[in-house]
DNA sequence: ACACAATAACTACCACGGTAGTATTACCAC
DNA sequence: GTGGTAATACTACCGTGGTAGTTATTGTGT
């Protein structure tokens, strides 16, 4: 009953797991080349977080040669659910279609969206 | 230019504004009454929060005799959107039809409420 | 006038995300 | 085998959310 807090995650953490979904895994090097670069990062800033992050459980390493290669540990599928409960709870009191209420408001939503939106909610409803 | 971390709210802070929201204004007592008896949180807890929150530019208070009346600064709708963007952005690269598409999977969604969400959706169009 | 209750101020911790410098280790090439 | 290089480990610091105790102030009722 600890991972309660699978959304308490950074936006860097957020940002390395995600490289570590997209290639499956990486080393610290990987990781830095491509979430490390574009926010100016020092390589050791990576390599500082992705050990944080192993002990708080959300990624593990094997070792290669003397090189960690890092994995995640969570599925992105879990975290990207969390994240959203989290939010729809706080705000919307669980309500999806408060959600998507407040965001067609507040958002600029192209048609082309709309329609894959609409199409989506029909299927639901046909399969359900 | 700073105000780009309206999103930053932690849960108790939020769970204070939306007490504030709510009655408009109200003393740490109100507050108190609302947001920290459920989660038997000492008095002092939520005055201290209150006081950081003024200081992080989240509240004010005007004063009445010896009390503090606070009231928040931000709009209910401004934090909202904010949050929700913020995690749009993070995990479906801004499209909302790709958060629905995984709440639409993930979540249990009544018959009801993929009606009211279709009804939105065909508004919305109507009305561009 | 004085004690009591309410209120706010001050101080103090802890956890943790984020950031990075310095130290150590070990391999590789020459 | 020695020096450079790449890797990890260690240490440190800041901000801030969260939590609360202790102290100072002041108003109110007797």
């Amino acid at each position: 009953m600890s991972q309660r807090k699978t959304h308490r995650l950074g936006d860097l953490q957020l940002k390395i797991m995600q490289v570590l979904w997209q290639r499956g895994e990486g080393t610290v090097n990987d990781v830095f080349a491509t979430a490390g670069k574009e926010r100016e990062l020092a390589y050791t800033t990576i390599a500082t977080m992705l050990r944080k992050m192993e002990a708080r459980g959300l990624v593990t390493h094997r070792t290669e040669g003397r090189t960690f290669i890092y994995r995640a540990v969570l599925e992105e599928h879990a975290v990207t659910s969390n994240m959203s409960e989290h939010l729809i709870d706080r705000f919307f009191e669980g309500s999806l279609a408060d959600l998507v209420s407040h965001l067609l408001d507040t958002r600029e939503v192209s048609r082309a969206e709309l329609a894959k939106i609409e199409k989506l909610v029909a299927e639901r409803r046909k399969s359900k």
